[in-house]
DNA sequence: ATGATTTGTCTATTGATATAGACAACTATA
DNA sequence: TATAGTTGTCTATATCAATAGACAAATCAT
C-alpha cells in the first residue's frame, strides 16, 4: 500500500494480532519496510495501529515463527530477506520454466494419485463423458526446497493411462505428457480465486494458520485445441505474487 | 473445491465461524450446495466441520447478513442467487466492457482525488522522475447498483492535470482518456495477490470483516508503450473471480 | 559507567469466542 | 393432529484475544 490509510477491524472473527501480521507483511511487500532494515519500535507500531503492544507483539512473533522477522533483545526486530517468487501465468506457463531465473532448482513433488470418475466440472472442462474415469494427481511444486505451490491435476484415464508413474518419475508435467506424444501445449483458460488456506494447504505448503491462498483453476489444451489437463493450484499469497504476461 | 478433505483450524488467528462461512462460500462456489436449495440443518454441518451448533450458527448469521443465505425457522437455510462475477483480464482489460452480459448498468464512481509527489515504484511505472506530480484517483467501480471494484489510479499530472474532472464527469478511465488524445490503451503488466480487506476497502466494497480481496497491480501504456496509468485494484474474492483471456 | 532505547517476561482484568445443554417456535408430512 | 425435523433463544462455563502496567534484560551511544 502506499499511504492509504487503513485501520483495524475488531470483532471480525480474524483476530487483531492476524491483522496486523498482515499489514507488516504487506507493508513489506509494497516497500515500506526495507529489507534487511528495522521494523519500528514495538511501541510506535502499537500507536500506529491503534492497539497495545502486546497484540503487535503477538503479530510479531507470528511472523517470527514464519520466518519473516528476526527479534533481537536491545537491538530492534529485522526483517529477512523474503522477495515473493513471481509466478509467471500466460498462455505457455510452465511451472520449471516459469521460475528460472529466480530459484536455482524445483520440482513437483506427487503427493498422490487416484482414479475417480469425473464430475460435471471436470468432464466439461475435459470434454470427456461425465462420470468417465479420471485420474487425479495431488502435487506440491517445489523451488530450492521450499513449497510454492499445491495443485490437484486431472487427466482422461483413457488417454493418459500410467501418467502419475510419468510423474513420479520426472516430477515435470510437460516431460510426462511427452510420453504420451503431446510435445506442446496451451493454456486455454484460467480463472482466479482466492481465500483462507484449509489444514491440506496449510500441512503442504508449511504455513501458519489464517494464510491465504490464491488458486488458479485452469485448462491446458493441445495445439489444435483438445482439452487434456484440468487443474487447480493454490499458491501462498505471502510468497508467491501472480504475473500475467501481458502476450506469449 | 471437489472432494479436497479438509478441516478447520484453531489458534488460527481467525475464528472458527470466520473459517466455516469461507467454507460455505466455498462450498456454493464450487457447486457442492446448490443455489436456492437447503444447505444441511446446521447439526450435520456442526460435525461436518467438527465445531459445535453454535459456531455453525455464527457462521450462517454473518452469511445472512451478507446477503448470501436465508434462514427461515423449521424450514432450512436456503443459498440465494449469488453467481460471482467473472472480471476478465487481458491486454484490452476494460472495466465496463468487461462486464457486459452479466450487469445491465455498471460505471465508476469517483471517491476522491488528490495530487502528490511520485514515489519509487510510481515513478518507475510511469517513467516520470521521482517525486514528480501525480495525480491520485481513489474509485469505485459498481455493476447494477453493487460495489466490485475499489481501485487506487495514478498519472502523470503534468500530462492529465484536470483528468479528476473527466473521471467524475463520465465515469470511465477509456472516456476521461480520449480527452487527452489517448483512443486506444494496453494492459503492459498485471501482477496479481491477495490479502485480507483493510477498513477502507470494508467500507467501500460493502464487505465484512475478515473478507479477502484480489488485489491488481497493473500499468496501462499506449500504442507504442509509453506508460500512461498506473493502478491498484482491489476485488472481493466472494463476489468477483477474475478470468485470464488467453489472447487478445 | 551511565542513561536511553528496545525487546522479553510477568501478573491482572476484560471482552470475544467456542462449547454444552435444554427447550421454544415453526414447518412439513405421515 | 401427532410427530419428526429444523431454526431460534436462553443460560452457563471455559478458553482465547486484547488491554494495562510494571519491570527485567540486552544493546547502543554518550
Amino acid at each position: 500500500m502506499i499511504g492509504i490509510a487503513s485501520s483495524i477491524e475488531r470483532r471480525s472473527g480474524v483476530s487483531l494480532w492476524r491483522q496486523i501480521a498482515d499489514r507488516i507483511l504487506q507493508g513489506i511487500a509494497s516497500g515500506d519496510f526495507a529489507e534487511n532494515a528495522a521494523l519500528p519500535p514495538e511501541v510506535v507500531l502499537a500507536e500506529r495501529y491503534g492497539v497495545n503492544r502486546h497484540t503487535v507483539r503477538s503479530a510479531i512473533a507470528a511472523l517470527v515463527q514464519e520466518g519473516v522477522l528476526r527479534a533481537e533483545q536491545g537491538r530492534g526486530t529485522f526483517v529477512l530477506s523474503r522477495k515473493r517468487l513471481s509466478y509467471p501465468i500466460g498462455a505457455r506457463t510452465r511451472f520449471s520454466t516459469g521460475l528460472q531465473g529466480q530459484t536455482t532448482e524445483r520440482h513437483i513433488a506427487l503427493l498422490s494419485s487416484s482414479t475417480e470418475p469425473a464430475n460435471r466440472r471436470i468432464a466439461e472442462a475435459l470434454g470427456i463423458a461425465r462420470g468417465a474415469a479420471v485420474i487425479r494427481l495431488e502435487t506440491r511444486g517445489e523451488a530450492d526446497g521450499h513449497p510454492v505451490s499445491r495443485a490437484t491435476t486431472w487427466f482422461d484415464a483413457k488417454r493418459f493411462a500410467g501418467i502419475e508413474d510419468a510423474m513420479a518419475e520426472t516430477g515435470s508435467i510437460t516431460a510426462s505428457l511427452k510420453r504420451f506424444g503431446i510435445n506442446d501445449y496451451l493454456r486455454h483458460s484460467t480463472v482466479l480465486s482466492a481465500r483462507h488456506a484449509d489444514a491440506d494447504d496449510l500441512a503442504a505448503l508449511d504455513l501458519q494458520p489464517g494464510a491465504i491462498v490464491l488458486v488458479t483453476v485452469a485448462v491446458n489444451v493441445t495445439l489444435d485445441g483438445q482439452p487434456i489437463q484440468f487443474a487447480e493450484s493454490r499458491f501462498p499469497a505471502e510468497r508467491v505474487e501472480l504475473r500475467l504476461s501481458a502476450s506469449d
